[in-house]
RNA sequence: UGGGGCGUCGCCAAGUGGUAAGGCAGCGGCUUUUGAUGCCGCCAUUCGCAGGUUCGAAUCCUGCCGCCCCAG
């Protein structure tokens, strides 16, 4: 059943496997726990773990409705990616748990989502996901499995410097999933690995091949993993009804009425298209939104300018850097950039980020994650904005 | 129904005899574990309608239609 293999058959040469898990001592009869999501990356993972002598339990979490969802390609966790996933683990011989998260997914994850871009914010459900379904329920359990650990697929770093694990970022920049992991704690850190934040995705779709992973050519996920076809709004408008009333789009300087809009929910700040409002001498961004009166404030780009953001929620890995400076990403694809941090991070505590520069398109929702060169600091999530 | 003005892509708007700029919006694509941004590409054989003048008109002439303003 098992296909024999070893670390170094899999991995590009150079790679040292013992770093992958971070498990002192030698691997037999230790047991790693594997997080698999019926995707590439995760896949990879498990085969990692497999072939490093460790025993492996794989555990894919049902997280939503698989007839909803069924024909999407890249998603995570619903029907085909649970068969392919346990696909993998036949292939691995390993052993692998399915468990019905649902419930608590559309609790967590989905209402959540729904209502916050009802409230006229840019929710990011990826991160209550990691926060919630899988660094909180997986992780309990696989500590009742007695596992030494948790792995995951995620492409970031756990680096162990002087004052215990550090988060970085991934060593390819454009796979860097840290934003999503912000709000990692201290205590689910020491136990998580994450054995793809040294690995280029190439390297990694070829340790699947090698492995006869059938799942080795299959599409990068991309979008919400439970929206179906991508239509955010209609999502939440299916959630909840109402959440297509129509409301005026305002010009912020002059407070002319440009239009309407069909649901306060189509909208994130610092967007710029799908406003349908034409005729003006410079492109229009949507600059704020006001849920209570159902208003999209719109204005030219200088209005986006953004001096600094009011954090909440914060959280803090590991201690604070001294002498050196931060750097914050307030999207997910946004760059980087210089800030100076206003107050104390971490706790669940407020705090404050100032831009050293200008910075565009800050939307309330979205998160803060707060940078030291290449190690994650903390974040928080963003809650108000100052103009610069 | 006196006088004046205007009618060019969904919107704004160049072009006043030489064979339709541009901006906004929209659409498509690239990028992407948030429909942001950004970038690339597409987007009026036709200028309110009908005639006329001319080698040739959106640009000149005539009529009609429709708006707007000022007067009564």
């Amino acid at each position: 059943m098992g296909t024999a293999m070893t670390l170094d058959a899999l991995l590009p040469a150079g790679l040292d496997p013992a770093a992958l898990f971070q498990i002192a001592g030698p691997l037999a009869g230790r047991r790693i726990v594997v997080a698999m999501s019926g995707g590439v990356d995760s896949s990879v993972v498990a085969a990692l773990a497999a072939a490093s002598g460790a025993e492996v339990i794989g555990i894919t979490l049902q997280l939503y409705d698989h007839g909803a969802a069924s024909g999407r390609k890249g998603a995570c966790c619903a029907g085909d990616d649970i068969r392919d996933a346990r696909a993998v683990a036949d292939r691995l011989g390993i052993a692998h748990y399915v468990f019905d998260h649902e419930n608590s997914f559309r609790e967590e994850v989905v209402d959540r989502f729904a209502d916050e871009y009802l409230a006229g914010r840019t929710p990011i459900p990826c991160i209550r996901c990691n926060m919630g379904p899988k660094f909180t329920d997986l992780f309990a359990m696989a500590r009742e499995l007695g596992a030494e650990c948790l792995a995951t697929g995620h492409y970031v770093r756990r680096v162990v410097g002087a004052a215990g694990p550090e988060l970085h970022r991934a060593i390819d920049p454009a796979r860097d999933q840290s934003y999503f992991l912000f709000a990692t704690t201290e205590a689910q850190l020491d136990y998580l690995r994450f054995p793809l934040g040294g690995l280029a995705k190439p390297d990694v779709r070829r340790i699947a091949e090698a492995a006869g992973l059938k799942v080795a050519a299959k599409p990068d996920s991309q979008d919400i993993c439970f929206v179906p076809d991508g239509d955010y709004a209609g999502l939440v408008r299916k959630l909840r009804p109402g959440a297509d009333a129509p409301g005026e789009i305002v010009h912020a300087e002059s407070g002319a009425v440009l239009g309407m809009h069909r649901g306060v929910a189509g909208f994130t700040v610092g967007q710029r298209r799908g406003l349908e409002v034409g005729g003006q001498a410079e492109p229009l961004y949507v600059v704020s939104l006001d849920a209570a009166s159902r208003r999209v404030l719109a204005g030219p780009r200088h209005l986006l300018a953004v001096g600094a953001a009011l954090i909440r929620e914060t959280n803090r890995i590991g201690p604070l850097p001294e002498g050196v400076p931060l750097l914050a990403k307030v999207r997910s694809l946004a760059k980087p950039v210089p800030v100076v941090l206003e107050g104390t991070l971490g706790n669940g505590l407020d705090s404050r980020i100032r831009f050293l520069q200008p910075e565009y398109g800050v939307a309330p929702g979205q998160a803060a994650v707060i940078y030291a060169g290449e190690r994650v600091i903390g974040g928080g999530w963003i809650e108000a904005t100052e103009p610069a």
